[in-house]
DNA sequence: AATGAATGAGAGTTCATTCAT
DNA sequence: CATGAATGAACTCTCATTCAT
C-alpha cells in the first residue's frame, strides 16, 4: 500500500464524500479483512464490505476488479507485503539462532498472530479448495515466503553450527505447526467450540513451550531451559 | 463402438425409476459426506449430492427435508449416533485409566480421525458462525457428548487414584485439542498447504507423543515412557 | 356415483387395503371436495387428497387422470350430475310458479347452498381465469344448466300468465344473484372477514326476503306478502 | 421492413441500465396490481410482474424484499394509504348523515369500486386462508379502518338524532355488504360467469337501491324516496 | 389394482458484477 | 471519480405426474 498522501489542498472541504479519496482503498481493505475473517470468503458480501467502508458497491469495483482481487489485496496488505521487511529485520539479527527463533515467534505473535489477520489462515484452510486461484495465490504469496523465511533461519543455525543438519522440509513445518494451531484456536471462538479454551490458553506460554520442544529437537546440544514463562516475551 | 457405459454390472438397466428406497438414504448420506467435507456446507450444492448418489434433485428432498437436515443426518449417521456404542465400550474397559485413554485415542483414530468424517470438524470450525442452527445442533449432538465421554474417563482416573484431582473443563480440552488439531492437519491437504505435511506426520506417533505429555500432566506419578513409537498402535 | 356394491364375499377380509375397492373413487371425491373448498384448486395438493382418502398418490391417478379431471369429477358428482334429477322434480311440480320458485330455492339451500359444495362457487370465481379448461367446463356443466333450469321456471310463469313477459337473460340473473352472494358470504369465514357476518345473517330469511323482492318484479300482480319469516321454509 | 418496435418515442434507446429509480416502484406496483387482480396472489409470478414493468426479476427485489411485501405495498398504495384522506374528507362533511352516506358510497365507487383495485377484495376472499400473514395485514390495514370509517358515519347519525340507536357491528356490515358484493360481481367477468351480467347491472343504480333499503332501516323516520335513479350520482 | 419412489420444470430469492449517469 | 440501479445466473425447494414393481 502506498503511504497515504495528504489531502489535495485545492479541493473544497469535502461536503459529500467526507473521507480523503486516497484513504478509500485502505478503508475497503480494513472492512474486507474484518468481514472475511468474521464470515469467510464466500459468505462475505461485497456490498457489506463497501457499506462498512462508507462507499458504494460500485466504488469497491473501481479499486478492486473482483471479490477475489479484493481478497488478494487484503492478503498482500496484511501478510505477503510484509515479508520483505521481515526478511530485512531477520537478516540484521545478530544473536544466536535459537534466540533468533524466539525473537521471530514473539514478533510474529505481536504483529500477526494476535491480530485479526490471523483469521485468514483459518479461512484458507476451510475455503481454499473452493477457490483454486486464491489457493494458488496464497500458496505462492504466503506459504512459500513463510517457508523460505523459516528455512533461512534454520539454515543459519546449521551454517553456524548451532543446529544439527536436518531435513529442512520437516523442520520448517515443526516451527510452523504450533503457529498455525494457535491461530486456529484463537479463531475458534464461534458457537461450536467452547470459548473457555481461549481464556485457558496463554498464547505466549504456549508458544514458549512449543519452541522449547522444537529447539530441543533442532539443536546440536540441549538448550538451557528458558526462564521467562510469563506473558511478556518468549 | 458405443460409448463406454458406467460399470454397473450388478444393476439392472434402470430406465428411470429404480425403486431402491432402502439403499437411497445411505447413498445420499455417503455422497453428502464426501461433498460437505470436500467443499464445505454452503458451497455444496444439493443437486450435486443427488447427482453423485445417482438420483435427481427432487429425490434428495424425498428423504431429507432440507439441506440442513441432510447435514444433520450426515452428522448423526457418522458421529453422534455412535456415542452410545462408544460409551458402552468404554464402560466395559477394565485396564488402567492411562491405558484406557490410549485405547480411546487409538480407537478414535481408526474409526473417526482417519476417516472422511473427520473433515466435519474443519467444516464446523469454518462455517459454524454462518449457520447458527447447525452450530447449535453440532454443539449439542457432538461437542457435548464428546466432552462427557472424555470427562467420564478422566473422572474414572481420579476416582481410582490414578489421576490427580483436576479442573475437568481444562483437562478435557487437553485431551481433545490434539485430536482436533490432527483432524485439521489431515484435512489441510488442499491446494494451500503442501500435502507433504501429511506424509511427514505419522498420526499414530503424533497422538502417542501428545498423549504422553498429557498423561505426564494428569497422573499422580509419572508414567513410564511408552515403547511403541511405530505406526501400529498407541 | 354408482351405489356402493357390497364387498365381494370371495375375498379374504382385506388385510392391507381395508376399504372396499369400489368405495375408493367416492372417498377420493369427498376428500377432494373438502380440500378444494378449503384451500382452492391450485393450493390443494393431490398428495393430501390421496392421504385424506387413505390411498396413495399413485392410486388417485389410477382413477383420475389429472388434477383437473379430479376437479371435474367433483363438480359432476356434486353439481352437474344432479341437474337431471332436479329438472325431473321441477317438471313434476304442479303448484303456482311463485310457489315453485320458493320451493326451488328452499330445496337448493337444503341440498347445495348449505353444503360444502357451495364453496366451489367461490373457487371458480377466484381461480377460473387461471384454469381456462376448468372455466369452460364449469360454464358448460353448471352455469348453463342452472340458467336453463331457472329459465324454464320463469318461462312456465310467463306461459301460465303468472309472470309478465320479461327479458329472460336478466331475469335469470335476478334469481341467481342472491344465491351466489349467499354462498360467498357463507364461505367468507376466513381470516380476513369477520365471522360475525355468518351468525348475523339467517340464510333462510335472506333468501325469503330476496325472493319476495324478485317476485314483486316478476309477477303480473303483486304477490301476497309471505308469512313465514322463520327459519323453517321459504 | 424491420419488425415494429414498441412505441416508446419519449424514451432514450435504453441499452441495459435505465436509471429511473423514482419511476420504478410505481411501475412495479401498477404491474403487480394488474397481475394480482387478474391471476390472484399465488398464481402471479414475480418474474412476470417484473417483465410487465419492463425490468428484470432481480430489480423487483431491489424495491420489494419479497412477493408478500410487494403485495402489501400494492395494498398500501391503493387502499390503506388513502384512509387518512378519506377520514379527513368525511370529517369535513356538513350535510345530513343520510346524504353523507350517499356521498360516501358515490365517492367510493368512483375511486375504488370501479377501479382495478377492487379486485383485491376477491383475491383476499379466495386466498386469505392460504397466506395468513397477508390476511392479518389486510384485516388490520383495510378491514378495520373501513369498519371504523363507516362506524364513525353511523355514529354521527345517531349523535345527531338522524339514526335510531343500533348495534354498530351489524349496521356497519349492512353498509359494507353491498359494496363487497358489487366488487365481486364486477370481477366475476371471467370465463366462468357470463360477462353480460356486468352490463346488466348499473352499479350506481344498484348502490342507490341498496342504500335506500339500508337507510329505511337506519333512520328514525322514513327517508324520502331518492329521485335520481340514473347513472349520474347516487 | 395399487403402490410410492422418482422425476424435472419452475418457483422465489440472492448477489457478484456492469455501466449510464 | 463515484454512484447505485440493473442484471441474470445460480441457488434451494415444490409438486403434478410417471411407471417399475
Amino acid at each position: 500500500m502506498p503511504p497515504a498522501k495528504p489531502p489535495s489542498p485545492s479541493r473544497p472541504p469535502a461536503t459529500r464524500h467526507e473521507r480523503r479519496k486516497d484513504a478509500r482503498p485502505g478503508e475497503l481493505l480494513a472492512a474486507a479483512l474484518d468481514l472475511f475473517v468474521e464470515k469467510g470468503f464466500a459468505a462475505t458480501r461485497v456490498e457489506e464490505v463497501a457499506r462498512r467502508a462508507g462507499v458504494s458497491k460500485g466504488t469497491l469495483f473501481l479499486y478492486f476488479s473482483s471479490k477475489e482481487e479484493l481478497f488478494k489485496a487484503v492478503v498482500r496488505e496484511n501478510i505477503s507485503g510484509r515479508f520483505s521487511q521481515w526478511n530485512a529485520e531477520f537478516n540484521a539479527f545478530e544473536g544466536s539462532t535459537p534466540d533468533m527463533l524466539r525473537y521471530c515467534m514473539a514478533l510474529w505473535w505481536q504483529r500477526q498472530g494476535s491480530a485479526k489477520v490471523s483469521g485468514i489462515t483459518k479461512l484458507m484452510l476451510g475455503e481454499g479448495k473452493n477457490f483454486p486461484e486464491l489457493a494458488r495465490f496464497y500458496q505462492q504469496e504466503v506459504i512459500q515466503p513463510a517457508h523460505l523465511l523459516i528455512g533461512r533461519i534454520l539454515q543459519r543455525g546449521i551454517d553456524r553450527g548451532e543446529f544439527a543438519p536436518l531435513d529442512m522440509k520437516y523442520a520448517v513445518f515443526a516451527v510452523l505447526a504450533p503457529m498455525i494451531f494457535l491461530q486456529l484456536l484463537v479463531h475458534a471462538n464461534n458457537a461450536c467450540y467452547d470459548p473457555a479454551q481461549a481464556t485457558e490458553l496463554v498464547p505466549e506460554d504456549y508458544l514458549a513451550s512449543q519452541l522449547q520442544i522444537i529447539l530441543a529437537g533442532l539443536c546440536v546440544r540441549p538448550v538451557r531451559a528458558t526462564t521467562n514463562k510469563g506473558k511478556t516475551a518468549l
